[in-house]
DNA sequence: GGGATGAGTTCCATTATTTGAAACTCGGTT
DNA sequence: AACCGAGTTTCAAATAATGGAACTCATCCC
């Protein structure tokens, strides 16, 4: 889990900071990040003040503790408007979950990893960054086979590489070659299935979103349950999946920003 | 709007050239964002490859362009969750929404702008970050001025200084003075509202966030159009906005992480 | 074809910034 | 009053950032 990203000068060891502070994943004070931190006292500090005065870190005064900081949610709204996959996808996986009244996620592969840039709950009230943000492991869920079935080999060794291939149930693939094999048949029945091998009771079925060259865009996925769902039964919404997933890819693939976005206010909440 | 972040060294600057990028509203070229740089060009590229091989850039190869990175979404999300405000209001505003069956908005200070955190949108499909994220002007929004109220002197100088006063409808404050004047209003009354003061047609009721010292948490608002409401209408919502916007501050208020959350691995989404 | 243009990339001596051990400050203990 | 631990500041040495200039490699134009 802890690549040493150890490069990049001193924006990569802020950057490093700032994870560390986000693994915590509760505010934390700062003697607590230098336990747990490569760097000395002084730049230690350093980091966390810089960090701190970009708003890339929030510091409670009241509980002496930092967090990461609403800068990055900033950040993070115009990273998802602009990724050429989630604003082209969203009224289309609207349409899909309203249409198969089932729970759609949308994730890209970051890092070795699975990140959901979208999702759409069947019946709850919606949720939000709590969902979309999120990250989770590529060798044991839909759409991460889905997407590393269409890595070129290169790609997909450094991936492999990254996986930790904890067994989270017995249905869990846990060795790179048990997976190259599930991705081969991926691969050639055009979809995947999680079978629950990432958590007992939640199966899904998984389509790639791929461009006209095969170059992986993302994936698509249905989840569901045991008690409403069998695989088989899932197969069913494949080629539903599969026409989404198409369109989306085609148009990601074909956008263009519209042409200037001069405006910097925007109408909207009050 | 440009305010000349040029401190905080090397790490500064990087994240400069972030937000010049995020500031662009979409993918753009080296030479573009060259042009609109204080940095040299041997400079400017050196900060884009670490930003990029950081993943806080995403370069498409394809198109030659470079787009806020994924890193972002990911650390939005940790962002989001940790912060004391957000996670904990969710509830009680899914319940507000429901119950009222109107569009609510929670919102925080940021910089002397308006972030909003979190929304439910009483009729409509689901709006993600698209929404959340998203930054609007303090000085003439509900939210904003619910807030803006309840500053000490201090402060509120500090972020009058960084309005723009920027005259969006004909109802809009357009000086430090007449926005005092209302602030004092809102202080009296309880809560704001915004009277077309952003958009014509649209109006909101906002209530603040307090700690029980009356230090600024955020502000929660119910915003509706002219169409369907009136202001006068709206206070009826203001006994219900309260009693929410005080139950979430007294949630936060009190809150402690829960201990220890030592599993990286989460179920969820498949 | 050739040569002019421009985007993107690399080089490297100079310069400015980062580094971190140690010293200091400040509440709260013993 | 001495001690302690968390957080903060200092400063000479070590390191990394800087940016002008030169290079590459397409593309465009005569």
């Amino acid at each position: 889990m802890a690549r040493a990203t150890s490069a990049d000068g001193t924006v990569g060891k802020a950057l490093e900071v700032l994870d560390q502070v986000a693994a915590f994943g509760r505010p934390v004070r700062f003697s607590e990040l230098l336990a747990a931190s490569p760097f000395p006292k002084a730049t230690l500090y350093r980091f966390v003040q810089t960090l701190t005065n970009q708003g890339m870190l929030a510091f409670d005064a009241e509980r002496q503790t930092y967090a990461p900081g609403l800068r990055l949610v900033r950040l993070a709204h115009t990273a998802w408007e602009q990724s050429s996959l989630a604003p082209v996808a969203r009224p289309m996986i609207d349409q899909l979950s309203e249409q198969l009244g089932e729970t759609v996620h949308l994730a890209q592969l970051d890092h070795g990893h699975v990140l959901y840039v979208d999702k759409r709950n069947a019946a709850d009230p919606i949720e939000m960054f709590s969902q979309a943000g999120r990250v989770g492991p590529a060798y044991c869920t839909g759409v991460g086979k889905a997407m590393l079935a269409h890595l070129d080999e290169g790609e997909l060794e450094r991936v492999l590489a990254m996986q930790s291939f904890h067994r989270f149930t017995d249905k869990t693939f846990t060795t790179a070659a048990a997976l190259r094999a599930e991705l081969a048949a991926i691969r050639t029945r055009g979809h995947a299935y999680d079978d629950e091998e990432h958590e007992v009771g939640i199966i899904c079925i998984a389509m790639p979103i791929l461009t006209r060259t095969k170059r992986v865009l993302g994936a698509l996925s249905v989840t569901t349950s045991t008690d409403r769902n069998s695989l088989g039964g899932l197969d069913r919404l494949a080629p539903d999946l599969r026409q989404t997933a198409r369109a989306i890819a085609e148009e990601a693939d074909s956008w263009r920003f519209p042409e200037e976005t001069r405006s910097t206010h925007r109408a909207g909440a009050a």
